[in-house]
RNA sequence: GUGGGUGUAGCUCAGUUGGUUAGAGCGCCUGGUUGUGGCCCAGGAGGUCGGGGGUUCAAAUCCCCUCACUCACCCCA
């Protein structure tokens, strides 16, 4: 019986951590760019905290147990609650705002399918203690500069943003009653996907009512959002103006949003939302902490990979040594390896072979290696104190000094 | 959780209407003797044909179950 990885899993091999690193690199050096410091907290969290948010039913999607003590626990499948805990437990000392960000592994039992796992790294970013749309549009503005850093630019991506509130200063001025408001708003969510839901829609507001919506959401009232309207301006300042698109159609199921929300999605539309944030004022409050608006954003590895791939963007693994060491001859292996300590102690990544190679074997490894050049010990050379140095993108060979050797 | 599709070597796949020891390309390993890699040539390792059960003289091939992957739903913090 061979053992294998648990489904919705993945095991990273040095090709596949190599992507992930390079995701990584441009989250930390996105979110570092615009002052987040970085944070993190336990995978293991009590369910308590975790079920305090989103209710008792999500805990069919959470890795949740009891713990040897009897606790009843749960490895993560978010960041807010953390963040809400470390927030509330220092936020009378914390300079306003807080920007910080973190790029957990997270876990959801749910079923995998493409873009979604069932253990993900997710670079989150937040910003608590700012009311100002300004705040709501550097973080769309990190987000995209993030992806830019890897490749993903203005041509592959787009935002589409909304307000909850504009929805629902639309939905009231049509008379739309308080109890059909929710579904009213879950079908608009659900337009894109479901054909029926254009005509459940109608049969809940009324044809004349549902036309009138759907003519909002074909040209969106931005003169109902001042909020939103401020976001976009900011963005324009942000220098992403031309990606932001207005659109009904986001509303990130969550019950918590409490101003603009918005997705990032690939151009082609192929796949599910590349990144998703909003602005979730009441939140913190709600999860014991200090009424402190906030906002913030989520980016899964697994959806970014996949765009990567498509578009030939993936990041490569680094070269694994800088120089390959080769003795030509075996009582030269000791010499080999005694070069080898002195570049390593010089900065610079090397390795030799362990045994008795041929050389033309030994610069096939090389280049399998990544090595940029070999270092030929050989006997004429060794003699006087000195190597040879060949480029193995070019083949050219010059004898160098030990001394000199760097 | 509900439906559809797909499972043959590390990877991409071929495998006739069921019929001998299950194949190819790539990759991997070894060799082509002396101090020169990428190309080429030769050889090799590696598969209980996802797993289990059934039909049959005979199953990779037909049937059932199961697991995994995948697509569409539910959901998406």
């Amino acid at each position: 019986m061979r053992f294998r990885v648990l489904p919705g899993f993945r095991d990273f091999y040095p090709e596949q951590l190599a992507v992930r690193r390079g995701i990584e690199a441009a989250w930390h050096r996105a979110s570092r760019a615009a002052g987040f410091q970085e944070i993190d907290g336990p995978v293991l969290e009590s369910l308590d905290l975790l079920t305090a948010k989103s209710g008792g039913e999500i805990v069919s999607q959470l890795y949740a147990f009891d713990d040897k003590g009897g606790r009843a626990v749960s490895l993560r499948p978010e960041m807010t609650p953390t963040l809400a805990r470390m927030v509330a437990a220092r936020a009378g000392g914390l300079p306003k705002p807080i920007k910080w960000y973190c790029v957990p592994e997270f876990y959801r039992y749910e079923k995998p399918q493409r873009g979604r796992l069932r253990a993900f790294h997710q670079w989150n970013a937040d910003v608590i203690g700012s009311s100002e749309p300004a705040a709501d549009a550097e973080a769309i503005a990190v987000a995209l500069d993030a992806l830019r850093m890897l490749g993903l630019g203005g041509d592959d991506l787009r935002v589409r943003i909304s307000d909850r509130r504009v929805l629902s200063r639309v939905l009231e001025e049509l008379e739309v009653p308080g109890d059909v408001e929710a579904e009213a708003i879950a079908l608009v969510d659900r337009l894109e996907r479901d054909p029926a839901a254009r005509g459940r829609l109608e049969e809940r507001l009324g044809s004349a009512r549902c036309g009138a919506l759907l003519e909002h959401c074909a040209s969106y009232p931005l003169e109902r959002g001042p909020e939103l309207q401020a976001v976009l301006e900011a963005g324009g300042e942000f220098g992403i103006g031309g990606l932001l698109e207005p659109d009904f159609r986001i509303v990130r199921g969550l019950a918590y949003y409490t101003g603009p929300v918005w997705e990032i999605f690939d151009r082609r539309g192929e796949l599910r939302a590349v990144a998703g944030g909003g602005r979730y004022d009441e939140l913190i409050g709600s999860l014991g902490g200090p009424e402190l608006p906030a906002l913030g954003f989520g980016m899964g590895d697994v959806v970014l990979a996949e765009l990567l791939q498509e578009r030939g963007l993936l990041p490569d693994a680094p070269a694994r040594v800088e120089a390959y060491v080769i003795p030509i001859g075996a009582e030269l292996a000791g010499a080999a390896r005694a070069v080898v300590a002195r570049l390593r102690a010089a900065g610079v990544s090397a390795e030799a072979p362990y045994g008795a190679v041929r050389l033309g074997k030994a610069l096939r490894q090389a280049s399998a290696a990544g090595a940029r050049r070999a270092i030929l010990i050989g006997p004429d050379e060794w003699a006087e104190r000195s190597v040879r140095v060949r480029d193995l993108a070019s083949g050219e060979e010059r004898v160098v000094e030990l001394e000199r050797l760097d």
